[in-house]
DNA sequence: CATATCGTTCAGTATTGACTAAACGTTCTA
DNA sequence: TAGAACGTTTAGTCAATACTGAACGATATG
C-alpha cells in the first residue's frame, strides 16, 4: 500500500504522460514502477492502480516494447514481474527526437512539393527544415553527453 | 487549389501534429498556412481542408493562442486572415521544453513522497530528476543558440 | 432600416480509443 | 489427469472529444 503522497506522484505521472500523447493508465503504471520497492507482478499492479489485469497486461507490454520497463523473473515464481528498465528516461526522450527528425523530413518533402520558385512558403519551409535539422542533431548530442556523464 | 504533392504535405503535417497530442485538423491548418501564398481567410481554409467554418474558427484561434499563427488584416476587407507567426517552430518546441521542466518537478515531489531512506526507488527518482533538469536547461540553451543564429 | 456578411457559440452527432469481462491456450501442480 | 494459476486476446462498453449545422450578435452596406 502506497502512502497518499506517493499515490499523488503516480497520478501526476499519469497526467504528464497523458499530455505526451500516451494514455493516463500507461503513465500511472510507469510512475508506479518508479516508486516500487521491487519488481511488481501484473496482479499487484492491477490492484494498486485499480484497473483490470487485461489493461495492465497490455500497458506493461507496450511499456516493455518502448524500452521503459522490462520483465524480470523471480525464483520459484512463474509470474511475470516488471521493473523500470535501465536508461528509461533516455529511451523516452529518444522517441521525441524521432519526431524532430520526421518533422525535418516533412519539411523537405514540402519544399519539393511547392516548386523551386522563391516564395514566402519556400522561406517558411526552409526555416522549418533548418530548425528541425538543428534540433534533431543537437538533442541527440545532448543525449550522448548525458550518457558519457551518467552512463 | 493545391497540387497533390502539397496536399500530401498538409496531410503529413496533420498526422505529425496529431502524434504530438493535438488534433489532425489543427495540424492540417498549420500545414496549410505554411504552404499558402499569403494570409488565408476562414472560408478559404474551410474550403481547402473540407471542414466546417466552425471548426476552422476554433482551431485557428487556438493556433493563434499558441503563438503559431496570427491574425492579419487586409485593406478594404473586414474578414480575418491568418498566417504563420514569426518563430512558430520555436514556440512549438518551447511547449515541449515546459514538459521537461514539469517532469523534473514531478520527480522532486516524488522524492519527497517516498521518504529519505535510501532505496531503489530513490535512486530512480534522482536519476529522473537529474536527467530532466539537465535536458530542460540544455534544450533551452539550444533554443537560445538558434535565436542567435537565425533571429 | 433592411439585408448581407463574418466570426463565434452551442447543442447534437459521430468517431475514436482505452478499458473491462470473459474466454482461451499454456504451463505448473496435486 | 484434472484442476489451478498465469498471461493474452477479443468482443463489447463506455467516455472523451472533435466536428457539424444552426442560431446568434455584431458590423457593414445598400
Amino acid at each position: 500500500m502506497l502512502n497518499p503522497e506517493t499515490q499523488q506522484f503516480v497520478e501526476r505521472m499519469g497526467l504528464a504522460v497523458e499530455r505526451l500523447g500516451l494514455t493516463r493508465t500507461f503513465g500511472r503504471l510507469f510512475g508506479l514502477l518508479l516508486v516500487a520497492d521491487g519488481p511488481l507482478s501484473l496482479d499487484e499492479i492491477a490492484e494498486q492502480l485499480h484497473v483490470s489485469k487485461a489493461s495492465v497486461s497490455t500497458n506493461a507490454r507496450s511499456c516493455e516494447e518502448l524500452g521503459l520497463a522490462r520483465r524480470v523473473g523471480v525464483r520459484g515464481d512463474r509470474r511475470d514481474y516488471y521493473e523500470i528498465a535501465p536508461h528509461a528516461f533516455e529511451k523516452m526522450t529518444a522517441k521525441r527526437v524521432a519526431v524532430l527528425h520526421s518533422m525535418a523530413g516533412i519539411a523537405a518533402e514540402g519544399l519539393e512539393a511547392i516548386g523551386e520558385a522563391p516564395s514566402a512558403a519556400r522561406g517558411r519551409l526552409t526555416d522549418m527544415l533548418d530548425f528541425y535539422l538543428f534540433m534533431g542533431e543537437q538533442v541527440e548530442e545532448l543525449l550522448e553527453r548525458w550518457r558519457e556523464v551518467k552512463g
